[in-house]
DNA sequence: CTCTATAGTTTGAATACGGAACCTTCTGCG
DNA sequence: CGCAGAAGGTTCCGTATTCAAACTATAGAG
């Protein structure tokens, strides 16, 4: 499967990996979300060499994650900023951050600690259930066809073929 | 900036792409988290290149993402399983899906939906506040330098120059 | 003694990436 | 005028990674 398939997939987590699933495409947003702006600003920050970086601005700039805002003229100059679409991308950030957090940090702590305007505290990100509040756990959590469910190679094995698979693919296929 | 040196960032987000930030190392723990376990079942859901799923579970386990577990002997075959540290990449595999849910699936909607054991309910993602508990919003979060914090590089513009360097770099720098 | 199942490894061609240099537009300055 | 500098790219080429297909290894079944 190469990348321009990888968004026609029938899958949610396929469709947003065509999008921003490459190291350097995070750690642009990374930054973008730090309020960096500039081609030049992110390709000194980051070490990317110039190719890269104009490659994958582009491709954010064509799927409207980020736009290109002038700010100035002659010579004309833009800069790079989320749209609605881009900033809806901080949960995946600050996930991705946190793990890193917990199991990455070395002796000495984080590199970075966020505060939270609306309390003012130090915290952490938590996702929970929209319904209930509850701090989701994977084993509490089951999944089931959607509306535009088609393809079976992306449900789960279970919903996929009979248990007796776990033992010999023939028997149950017979 | 190569693949290793990624790892060693002092950059909490750096530092865990360097251990799932690959496009097929993100299919593979969305598989992960349907329960698929085994190197056929992987490769023939994902579409991946036996040698590239080799290299990528490999790499997953010397990170302590998977463990293989044998599940007979004679001849003896492993399968893989998340580990506790796995199963806490779940928020961010939840955080890629819901995105995709909301900007990337197509007219007939979603193609999976998630159901919550604990309330009953199909529910989607919520990114909140460890303090609070209100859903983290970029704009109402500042950063600031953690315990570990050295490298310029990884904090935001605004911590990191004089906001005169907007304008000229030269003129804030003397 | 061959066939099948599972989990890989090897090999050679296609693709992507890294590094350096170059291009373009404009301002400022002698 | 003519040249330097700043910002944002693009071109070129050698190396590294990935793809696709075939091959290897182990063991039970017939």
């Amino acid at each position: 499967m190469r990348w321009n398939e990888l968004s026609e997939e029938n899958c949610s987590m396929a469709r947003t990996i065509s999008v921003i699933g490459d190291r350097w495409t995070l750690l642009i947003l990374r930054d973008c979300f730090l309020r960096v702006r500039r081609f030049e600003d992110f390709q000194e920050r980051l070490g990317i060499t110039r190719p890269i970086l104009a490659n994958r601005l582009k491709k954010l700039v064509d799927e409207f994650v980020l736009v290109k805002v002038p700010y100035q003229q002659r010579p004309r100059r833009y800069e790079y900023r989320l749209t609605q679409k881009g900033l809806d991308l901080y949960p995946i950030v600050m996930a991705i951050v946190h793990w890193g957090d917990v199991y990455m940090a070395g002796k000495k702590g984080r590199p970075l600690v966020h505060t939270h305007d609306l309390c003012g505290k130090d915290f952490d990100p938590v996702m929970v259930c929209s319904e209930c509040g509850e701090p989701l756990l994977p084993k509490q959590v089951h999944v089931r066809p959607g509306p535009s469910a088609k393809d079976p190679r992306h449900l789960p094995l279970e919903t996929n073929l009979p248990a007796a698979r776990r033992i010999t693919k023939e028997k149950a296929a017979s």
